[in-house]
RNA sequence: GCGAGAGUGGCGGAACUGGUAGACGCACUGGACUUAGGAUCCAGCUCUGGUGACAGAGUGGGAGUUCGAGUCUCCCCUCUCGCACCA
C-alpha cells in the first residue's frame, strides 16, 4: 500500500475489478431476500452534473449497505432518451438526434462508472431503442383495446412560424420562446390516457404510502383536487339547451343572479347567433384564443368578459338571468359554465360590481345582516340561509345536502364529485419520440397497428425541419401504409409520437427483465423484484412523473399483468445542489473558471473588474454556478466527491457548494489512510479482539465501547433515517479517539511508538480499524476495498458482512448523571451503573457544586430520572 | 389566497421518545514539528462580565404546559417550496 493516499490509481484499479467480477450483477434468487433500489433514470443531456452525483450517491449507499447487509440488490440504470432537446440540440448542430443521444449516452455511463455506482450494466436501456418503446406501442394498443386511451380535439399552444405545438413552459408572454412570434389556441385531434378514471384511487391510496414524504403524497392530493359539490342545471330561455354548472356550493344558488361561461364553451357562439351582442362576443372569443395561458393564471387578472344576449333560468328561484362569457371562466375545469354568487364568492363580487349585476345575500352571519348594497367584499364564510326559500333559517352547511337532495328529487341536478385532475393528453407533433402505433383509414377509422407489426420504428433517416416541426408528416414511406383491416393502401400512420412521460412511466417494470422479448417483462421477474423498495430522485418529480407511474401500474394491474398497484415502496426526493452566484458589471453572470479571488473577492478574468457574490441558487447553466463534476473527480478523487456530496446536508435538504468543504473531505480521507499506513504492519497478522469488555480498562475499554457505539449509530442513521451525515460524523469521532489513544503516535516522529504494545491493544486497534473501514465502506468504496486489502481482507469488501455491535459493549459499569436545581444545570458526577434512585439523590445533593445552590433553602422536590439526572426544586 | 416545510454560533449542520444546546466539519486563533509550510499533530472557539475559577443570557418574537422546552400547545414575524381566477 502506498504511503499517500492516491485517489485517482486506486479508483481505477478498483473500478476495473468490480467490473471484471461482475460484483453488480444480479439474478432472481429465490433464497435471498431481494431489495430493489432505483434513482430516477437521467436524460442524456451531454454531461452529468452534480445534481446526478448526489441523487446517485444516495442511493449508492444505500445499494451497498444493503449488498452487505445480505440482501439481492438490483440497482440498475438506463437513459431517459427521448425528448426535445435532443431534437434543439440536431437542429442547431445540422446533426441527428439519435447520434447526439448514443453519444451522449456514452460519455455519460463513462462518467458513472468513474464515480464507482454499483450498477448492475448488464441492465442497462435506453427509452429510444425500438426493443423498448415496442412494448410502449403494444401497452398503447391493448389500452386502446380497453377503452383505457381515446382521441379528441383539443387546444394546445401553437406557433404557427414553426408549425408546432409548444409547451406551456415554452410560451413567453404569449410568444414563441424561439421565433418570437405570436401562439395561438389551437384545436387538435389528440390521444388521452384516461387517467381521470383511476382519480378516486390515486387519491385513496396517497394515504397508504407510508414511506413517501407527506410533502409529495400531499401535492399530488392537491393534484388531483378532489371536490364534492352539486351540478345544476340552468334551462336557455327560450331554447332546449341547457347549461350545467358544476357547484361546491350548491347552498347558495338562489343567490345565483348571473352566469359565465369560457370563452371555449361550444354554447357562446350558438348563443349570441345572429343578435346584436354577436360580433362583440366573437371578438372576445379571438382575443381569448391568442392569450397566454400562463397569463390566464394570474389572480391580479382583470376579470372582463361580455354578455352573450342570453338568459337562463334560476331553477330554483325561477329568475331569468344573464349569461355571459368572461376570461376567469375555465373550460378545463367542471363543466366550462359557473353560476355567479357574487354575494358569496369574491371572484363573481369584483365582476357583478364592474358590470353593474344583481347581488342577493342568501347567507347571513351570525348576530350580523348584510347589505348588499354597501358591501364591498363577497362574504365567503358560513352562515345562516335567506332568501332561499323553503331553507331559510338553515344553516347552510346542513343546507348544502338538502338542497342537493331537493335537487335530485326535483330533477333539476344531482350530487357529484369533481376533480381537477384532467386526462392525460400524450400526443406531441415532434420527432424525437415513441410513434404512436396507430393507422388512420378513410373506411374503417382509427386501426391499431397489428401486434406482429411491431414496433412501429421510428425512421431514423429523417430530416428535421429548420423550424422545429415533425417531420415525421412529409415523410411518406413512413406515413402511407395499407389498413390492417381493409387492406386500403391509402392509409396513413399517425405521425405524432408519445409524451417522453409515457417512457418513464414503466421503465422500473423493464429492468426487472431489460432484454425480455416476448413481452414488455418476464412476469417471473416482476413478481421477484417488484415493488422498489426505495427510489430516489428530485422533488421536481413529485407530482407528475411519479403520478404517471402509479397510474400505469394500476392500468398494467387492471389489465392483469402485474398484480400490486402502487410501484414505489418508499420515495426519498433529494434536495437541489446550490452554489452562489457571481457576477460582474459588464459580463454578467461568470463561470467559476471565469472568476479569480483577491483575498475573498471575487474578480472577473475577462475585464478585471470587481464582480459580486449574488444568491445561493440551485446549480444552472443559465446563472453559470456550476461546477462540473468531472473537475472535481481529477483534482479529489471520486471517493471524496462522494463523501462531501453526503456529509455536507442531509439528504432531503438543499446542498450549498463549497470548495472548503470538498477539502474537509478529503483531509479526513487522508486521515484516516495514515493511522492505516501507521497501524497494518503491526496489526496486519494479529486477530481483532474477540474477548469480553472486562478484559479491558481505561481507554482502551473506552476505545472498544466507542467503535460499537458508532457501529450502531451508523446503522441507525443508514438503515432508518438516511441520515448519512452524521453517519459520517460518527465515524469522525471514532477515528478521532483512534489518534487520542496513542497521542505519542501524532506528530511526525513515531518511529518507535507503535512497539512492545499488548495483544489486547492490538487486537482493539484492529477491530477499530476494520470497522472504520466497513462504516465508509459503502460511502467511500474504492478508499475502503484498498484499505481492507491492505489490512489482510479479500476483495470485495462487500461480501463482508456488515458489522455487528455488541449491546453488552455499549453498558458502561459507570454512568455520567446530571445534577440541575430547578432545571439548571449546576454540575455532574460519575456513579456506578447500578446505583438505585436514592443513591443518585443522596450523591446530587451532596455534591459540592450542587450544595452551593442549595444551602439555606428549602428542598421542595427532588426528581430523579434513570440514569440520566437529578433535578432539585428549592 | 390555499397547502406543506423551515428559522439553532462567523458558516454547513448535530441534539432518537421533553432531560448536559452547539456533536462532526469548515473558517478563525494560539502552540508543536519544521529551512519552509497553504502539509501534519495538539489546543481554543455562542454571547456578555471577570486575569481567573465562575456568573448571567441564549435555539425568529411573545405567551403557556412542565421539576425541566430547540423539542409540546396557542398567537405573531420571516423565509423556502408546491398549487393557484378550481366555481
Amino acid at each position: 500500500m502506498e504511503e499517500r493516499y492516491d485517489p485517482i490509481s486506486i479508483e481505477a484499479r478498483w473500478q476495473a475489478f468490480w467490473e471484471d467480477k461482475g460484483v453488480f450483477r444480479v439474478n432472481e434468487d429465490i433464497s435471498k431476500e431481494k431489495y430493489y433500489l432505483l434513482e430516477m433514470f437521467p436524460y442524456p443531456s451531454g454531461k452529468i452534473h452534480m445534481g446526478h452525483v448526489r441523487n446517485y450517491t444516495i442511493g449508492d449507499v444505500i445499494a451497498r449497505y444493503k449488498m452487505m447487509r445480505g440482501f439481492n440488490v438490483l440497482h440498475p440504470m438506463g437513459w431517459d432518451a427521448f425528448g426535445m432537446p435532443a431534437e434543439n440540440a440536431a437542429i442547431a448542430n445540422n446533426t441527428h438526434p439519435a447520434g447526439w443521444t448514443y453519444d451522449n449516452i456514452d460519455t455519460m455511463r463513462i462518467q458513472l462508472k468513474q464515480i464507482g455506482f454499483s450498477y448492475d450494466w448488464d441492465r442497462e436501456l435506453a427509452t429510444c431503442h425500438p426493443e423498448y418503446y415496442r412494448w410502449e406501442q403494444w401497452l398503447f394498443i391493448k389500452m386502446f383495446e380497453k377503452k383505457m386511451v381515446y382521441r379528441k380535439e383539443a387546444y394546445v399552444n401553437w406557433c404557427g412560424t414553426c408549425q408546432t405545438v409548444l409547451a406551456n413552459e415554452q410560451v413567453e408572454a404569449g410568444l414563441c420562446w424561439r421565433c418570437g412570434k405570436e401562439v395561438v389556441q389551437k384545436k387538435l385531434w389528440q390521444w388521452f390516457f384516461k387517467i381521470t378514471d383511476y382519480a378516486d384511487d390515486l387519491l385513496d391510496y396517497c394515504d397508504q404510502l407510508p414511506g413517501w414524504p407527506e410533502k409529495v403524497t400531499t401535492m399530488q392530493k392537491n393534484w388531483i383536487g378532489k371536490s364534492f359539490g352539486a351540478e345544476i342545471r340552468f334551462p336557455i330561455e327560450n331554447s332546449d339547451e341547457v347549461i350545467t354548472v358544476f357547484t361546491t356550493r350548491q347552498d347558495t344558488v338562489f343567490g345565483a343572479t348571473f352566469m359565465c361561461l369560457a370563452p371555449e364553451h361550444p354554447l357562446v357562439p350558438e348563443l349570441s347567433k345572429g343578435g346584436e351582442h354577436e360580433k362583440e362576443v366573437l371578438g372576445f372569443i379571438d382575443k381569448m384564443s391568442k392569450q397566454d395561458r400562463s397569463a390566464k393564471g394570474v389572480e391580479s387578472y382583470e376579470k372582463e368578459g361580455v354578455f352573450t344576449g342570453a338568459f337562463c333560468i334560476n331553477p330554483m328561484t325561477g329568475n331569468r338571468i344573464p349569461v355571459y362569457t368572461a376570461n376567469f371562466a375555465l373550460m378545463e375545469y367542471g363543466t366550462g359554465a359557473v353560476m355567479c354568487v357574487p354575494a358569496h364568492d369574491q371572484r363573481d363580487f369584483e365582476f357583478a360590481k364592474k358590470y353593474g349585476l344583481d347581488i342577493v345575500v342568501v347567507i347571513q352571519p351570525k348576530g350580523k345582516t348584510l347589505d348588499s348594497s354597501v358591501m364591498t367584499e363577497a362574504y365567503i364564510e358560513d352562515g345562516v340561509q335567506v332568501n332561499s326559500g323553503e331553507f331559510d333559517g338553515l344553516l347552510n352547511r346542513k343546507a348544502m345536502d338538502k338542497i342537493a337532495d331537493y335537487l335530485e328529487a326535483h330533477d333539476l341536478g344531482r350530487k357529484t364529485v369533481n376533480f381537477r385532475l384532467r386526462d392525460w393528453g400524450i400526443s406531441r407533433q415532434r420527432y424525437w419520440g415513441a410513434p404512436i402505433p396507430m393507422i388512420h383509414c378513410e373506411k374503417c377509422g382509427v386501426v391499431p397497428v397489428p401486434e406482429d407489426q411491431l414496433p412501429v420504428v421510428l425512421p431514423e433517416d429523417a430530416d428535421l425541419l429548420e423550424g422545429g416541426g415533425s417531420p415525421l408528416s412529409s415523410l411518406d414511406y413512413f406515413k402511407k401504409t395499407a389498413c390492417p383491416a381493409c387492406g386500403n393502401t391509402d392509409a396513413e400512420r399517425d405521425t405524432d409520437t408519445m409524451d417522453t412521460f409515457v417512457e418513464s412511466s414503466w421503465y422500473f417494470l423493464r429492468y426487472c427483465s431489460p432484454k425480455y422479448d416476448k413481452g414488455m417483462f418476464d412476469r417471473e421477474a416482476v413478481k421477484y423484484w417488484m415493488s422498489v423498495d426505495q427510489y430516489i430522485g428530485g422533488v421536481e418529480h413529485a407530482i407528475l412523473h411519479l403520478l404517471y407511474s402509479r397510474y400505469f401500474t394500476r392500468v398494467l394491474k387492471d389489465l392483469g399483468f402485474v398484480d400490486f398497484k402502487e410501484p414505489f415502496t418508499r420515495l426519498l426526493t433529494q434536495g437541489m445542489v446550490c452554489k452562489e452566484t457571481v457576477s460582474c458589471p459588464e459580463h454578467g453572470f461568470l463561470f467559476p473558471e471565469e472568476t479569480v479571488y483577491k483575498e475573498t473577492d471575487p474578480q472577473c478574468t475577462k475585464c478585471g473588474k470587481p464582480a459580486d457574490f449574488g444568491r445561493v441558487e440551485k446549480m444552472s447553466k443559465s446563472k453559470k454556478n456550476v461546477i462540473d463534476p468531472n473537475i472535481l473527480l481529477k483534482k479529489y478523487g471520486a471517493d471524496t466527491t462522494r463523501l462531501f456530496c453526503l456529509f455536507a446536508a442531509p439528504p432531503e435538504k438543499d446542498l450549498e457548494w463549497s470548495e472548503q468543504g470538498v477539502e474537509g473531505g478529503a483531509r479526513f480521507l487522508n486521515r484516516v489512510w495514515r493511522l492505516a499506513v501507521d497501524w497494518i504492519p503491526v496489526i496486519k497478522e494479529v486477530d481483532g479482539f474477540n474477548g469480553k469488555p472486562s478484559e479491558l480498562s481505561g481507554k482502551l475499554l473506552e476505545l472498544y465501547q466507542k467503535v460499537h457505539q458508532t457501529t450502531k449509530k451508523v446503522t441507525n442513521d443508514i438503515d432508518e433515517r438516511f441520515h448519512f451525515n452524521t453517519a459520517i460524523s460518527a465515524v469522525m469521532e471514532l477515528v478521532n479517539v483512534m489518534y487520542a489513544l496513542f497521542p505519542e503516535n501524532s506528530g511526525k516522529d513515531k518511529s518507535n511508538s507503535l512497539k512492545d504494545l499488548k495483544p489486547e491493544e492490538t487486537g482493539v486497534m484492529k477491530s477499530a480499524l476494520e470497522t472504520v473501514i466497513l462504516l465508509l465502506s459503502p460511502v467511500v468504496p474504492h478508499f475502503s476495498e484498498e484499505l481492507w486489502q491492505a489490512l489482510g481482507g479479500t476483495p470485495s469488501i462487500l461480501s463482508v458482512s456488515w458489522p455487528k455491535y455488541n449491546e453488552d459493549a455499549l453498558v458502561s459499569d459507570e454512568m455520567l448523571i446530571v445534577i440541575q436545581v430547578n432545571g439548571k444545570l449546576r454540575g455532574k458526577f460519575t456513579i456506578s451503573a447500578d446505583a438505585d434512585d436514592d443513591a443518585l439523590k443522596e450523591a446530587a445533593l451532596s455534591h459540592d457544586q450542587a450544595k452551593k445552590f442549595i444551602d439555606g433553602k428549602e428542598i421542595r422536590k427532588v426528581i430523579v430520572v434513570k440514569k440520566k439526572l437529578v433535578n432539585i426544586v428549592v
